[in-house]
DNA sequence: TCAAAAGTGTTTCCAATACACCCATGA
DNA sequence: TCATGGGTGTATTGGAAACACTTTTGA
C-alpha cells in the first residue's frame, strides 16, 4: 500500500461518522482514446474484481460536490462536464451477482491496516442508495490515482469490461444509455476530444457512443451547420492521403445556441 | 386530525428506526383537468404552506417500491407510470426561503400528538438527500387522501402554485423539464386522459406541458400516423360544431412500436 | 343561416439520406 | 500513378409547418 493510500485511509477512518449514512456515488468517467470509448476503473487488490471509482456524502458537501471531489481525487481533473443519471436503491444491489465476490471483498477487507475495525464494518457492510453520475473526459489529461481499497487505476475498453463489483455493469449500461438520450441534444462529444481535433475524430465519438455507422459527409455538414466549431490549420497526417483541417469548440458560440434552443439529432 | 392520520402517525412513530437514514422521497403527481394541468399537494395544518407528497424508504424496500407506496397511500392508484427523474442532494435544501416557514414547521411538529417527540425530533430534522419521482395520472380515478402532517390533499393548478415547502419548487420545475423532454420520445401524455378522449384534448394535454400552442391539423395528422390509437363512434358534446370522434390507446400497437424505436418530436 | 370546431387537403420549405465527384497526399 | 481519406456537390425523399377548404353541429 503506497503512503498515498495509506493516507487516504487514515483520512477515512477519522472522519468515517462526518459522512452521510447509507449514501454512496459512483462515477461512470468516460474516455476515448484509440478509437475507443474507455471507462475509468478501479482494480481492487488481492482480487480480479474492479469497480466504478465512488466515494461518499460529507455531511456538509452536496451531492454534487462529492462527485466533483471523487472525480477529482481519481483523475486529478476539476472543473469539467459532470451529470448525474439515475438513483440506484434497490434493496438487493449490494448482493454480489456471484458467491466469490463476497468472499474477495471479505479478503480485501481484512487485510486493510485498520485503526478501528468494527466501525468500518459497520459503515462499510450497510445498506447503500447509491447516486450515479457521469463525467466525460479528455483522455490525454487524467492521471488516474486508486483509492485506498484499489490497488490500480485503470482505463478500460468499454467493449471489454471485467468481472464488477456487485451492480456496477448495471450502472454502466444505465449511463450509456443516457448518453446516448443527452447526445441528441447536446453535444457532449467533444468534451471527449484534446483542444484540437479532427472532423473524423469527433465522428468517431458518435459512433462509438451510439454504436452505429455515421455517414461521413452529412456528418461533417451537420456538425459544422451548428456553429460552434471553429477551423484552424491543416494536419499533415503522414499518412498517403488529403490532410484533414483542425477544429476546435468554440465555447462561447455554444452557449450562445443554447440559451435559443438546440435541435439535434444523429 | 382523522382516525385515519392517527393510524398513519401511529405506524410512522412506530417505524421509525425502519427508514433508511436520510434518504426521502418525494413524488410530483400530475393530473389533466378542464383544459389545464394539476399537480397534487399537501397543505400543511395550521399553515399556508403546501408541500409534494413524499415519504422515506423503508430497510426492506427498494427506493422504487417507496415510490410506488407513496404515491398508492396519497392517491389510491396503483401500477401506474412513475418515473425517478433526479436526486436533490444540496447541503442547504432544506433551510426554508423563507424564516416564516421554520416557524410554521415547527408550530405543526408541536402540535402533533406524539409518544416521543424527541426521537421524531431527531429523525425530522436531520439533513435528507431526496428522489424525485414524477407520476402522470388520471385525474378522475384520483382519491387524494392527507398523510399526518397534511390538513388535505387537493389538486391545484400548476399556473398557481401557493407558497411550498423547502425546495418543493425547484423539484417541481426539474420534473416538468424532464416531463418535456420523455414526451419527445414516448407519447407519456396518454397516461393524463380517461379511456377514451378526443384529439383535442391529447393536444390540449401536449400543449398544457410544453407551454406553447400547436397546429390543430398537423398535430391529428403527426399523432395518428404514430398508430397506436383506435377510433371509436363520435361524441356528441352538445355545441354548435362538428361532433370529434373519441379514442382509445392501444398498448398491444404501443409496445410494438416501442420495440422498434420511435421517433418522435412536437 | 351563422359561428365554431372537426376533418381533410395543399403547398412550401428544409432536413436527412445516399452517393457522386474531385482534391491532396505519400508510398 | 495509385490507393486512401478529405472536402464539397447534388438528387431524392419525407416530414414539418402554415394555411385553405369543406363538413357537421346547435343556436
Amino acid at each position: 500500500m503506497s503512503d498515498d493510500q495509506k493516507k487516504q485511509l487514515e483520512e477515512f477512518e477519522s472522519r468515517i461518522d462526518q459522512f452521510h449514512p447509507g449514501h454512496s456515488i459512483d462515477c461512470v468517467i468516460l474516455g476515448y482514446h484509440d478509437r475507443h470509448l474507455k471507462i475509468l476503473l478501479l482494480k481492487w487488490k488481492h482480487a480480479e474484481l474492479w469497480s466504478l471509482p465512488g466515494g461518499f456524502v460529507y455531511t456538509h458537501e452536496s451531492l454534487e460536490d462529492a462527485a466533483y471531489r471523487v472525480l477529482k481525487e481519481r483523475t486529478g481533473l476539476g472543473s469539467i462536464f459532470l451529470s448525474q443519471f439515475h438513483t440506484f436503491g434497490d434493496v438487493e444491489r449490494q448482493t454480489a451477482p456471484s458467491a466469490p465476490q463476497a468472499v474477495m471483498m471479505e479478503n480485501l477487507y481484512q487485510k486493510l491496516p485498520l485503526k478501528d475495525p468494527v466501525r468500518f464494518r459497520n459503515w462499510i457492510q450497510q445498506r447503500f442508495i447509491t447516486t450515479g453520475y457521469f463525467a466525460l473526459v479528455d483522455f490525454e489529461k487524467t492521471e488516474p490515482r486508486p483509492d485506498f481499497l484499489g490497488e490500480r487505476c485503470e482505463w478500460i475498453d468499454l467493449q471489454q469490461l471485467p468481472e464488477l463489483l456487485m451492480d456496477h455493469d448495471a450502472i454502466i449500461k444505465k449511463a450509456l444509455a443516457q448518453l446516448r438520450i443527452q447526445l441528441n441534444y447536446l453535444p457532449v462529444g467533444l468534451s471527449l476530444l484534446p483542444e484540437k481535433f479532427t472532423i473524423q475524430d469527433l465522428q468517431k465519438v458518435y459512433e462509438a457512443i451510439l454504436q452505429k455507422k455515421l455517414d461521413r459527409s452529412n456528418f461533417q455538414r451537420k456538425i459544422l451547420k451548428l456553429g460552434f466549431l471553429n477551423r484552424h490549420e491543416k494536419q499533415m497526417t503522414g499518412a498517403a492521403n488529403k490532410a484533414p483541417f483542425l477544429y476546435s469548440f468554440d465555447e462561447r458560440n455554444y452557449k450562445e445556441l443554447l440559451t435559443s434552443g438546440i435541435g439535434f439529432s444523429m
